[in-house]
DNA sequence: CACAAAAATGAATCTATGGTAATAAATTAA
DNA sequence: TTAATTTATTACCATAGATTCATTTTTGTG
């Protein structure tokens, strides 16, 4: 049972023949809660798509301070863009917040089959544009929006699984102290 | 003299007919100081280009206050990317912060393209890649960083024509108050 | 279960940045 | 050039959210 060629597949058609060629390239994965899957001095290029669980990439400050940059369930793409699509150094982590199964693919594989499968190409192109939105609308929140009107929007955002997430992982996906989740949830409760 | 062609050609191979066929679809505009590209309640789906000047987009909330999205000069692209990529309706503007020529091409006429030639959806994906990692970096430093911080940042990655954009616009890229940044630009000179 | 470790909450300051308002400087228009 | 408008600066007070540190609650493990 392979999710990542089932995902593939609601979008593309895909012969035997791309088949038995992605087959040999994905690697499946599985990690217990808590696992690091890429670590901070890592410098693979890999893309890494979620079958099952949740994972979260994150990046830490010289003093330890994390700070996440998204979280990933099923039929999500979770990766490092910065160390695959450009020269900066990052230092980005992920790890598994449950116990998970992913497929990981290497981004020089990637690339060949872009050039192999036009119809992969498109695939992707569209799915980076639904990216861009994305970071895009995040962008926004973080320029607009108060603490407690950023949780809000992640609520709705990752309603499917914000009660897996930890808070202070919530708080710091929002840009704000765990101290500061915590009053914002207190006064919910109130009201 | 076409630079949006000229920049094509930078990277792919375009024949004379795929050419005529561009000329016919993009179309080409100059406007002045102040004039608006892109206003916040169009439906229009266009990609822009920009030849030469510099552009801004924006998102304007209810109470007037403006959001710097990104600045734009000679070969960058700009365009509202949450109403091209998303359903999310979305009210960004597009301004010309100078004199400026652009040339403006349809979405349906660029999915048509990618349709035609594979080489301009390879092109794409590629310039997505890029402009993914480059949000994510934004992301980052809104998380981390203070507002000098932010600043020094900005003044890094817009040294080209940082001079050219005024105050109040840079603040409301950082996301911060021009006060706040006129204090920050003091104690610089201080120092 | 019981203990240890991690996470969440709570309360008391502190501080960076926001808001307001007035003034000065720069740009634009006449 | 001058007046009008826009932008930038300054100062002073207000506040959201950070920091620090203690306490409680939850989770994980032998």
């Amino acid at each position: 049972m392979n999710e990542l060629l089932d995902y593939f597949k609601q979008t593309i058609s895909i012969s035997s023949e791309i088949e038995n060629k992605l087959s040999e390239v994905i690697k499946e994965k599985t990690f217990v809660k808590g696992e690091i899957i890429l670590s901070d001095n890592s410098i693979k290029k890999e893309h890494i798509f979620v079958a099952s669980g949740c994972l979260r990439s994150f990046y830490k400050t010289e003093n330890g301070k994390e700070y996440t940059i998204q979280f990933a369930i099923n039929n999500w793409w979770i990766s490092d863009y910065m160390t695959l699509y450009s020269d900066a150094k990052s230092s980005i982590s992920i790890e598994s917040l449950t116990p998970s199964k992913v497929f990981i693919l290497d981004k020089n594989n990637v690339d060949k089959l872009y050039k192999e499968h036009p119809a992969f190409e498109a695939f992707q192109r569209k799915n980076f544009e639904k990216r861009i939105a994305i970071l895009q609308k995040r962008i926004l929140s973080l320029l607009t929006l108060s603490a407690s009107e950023k949780y809000d929007q992640f609520l709705k955002d990752y309603s499917d699984f914000e009660k897996i997430i930890p808070n202070y992982q919530i708080a710091s996906y929002l840009g704000i102290t765990p101290q500061s989740l915590s009053r914002i949830r207190k006064e919910r409760i109130r009201n």
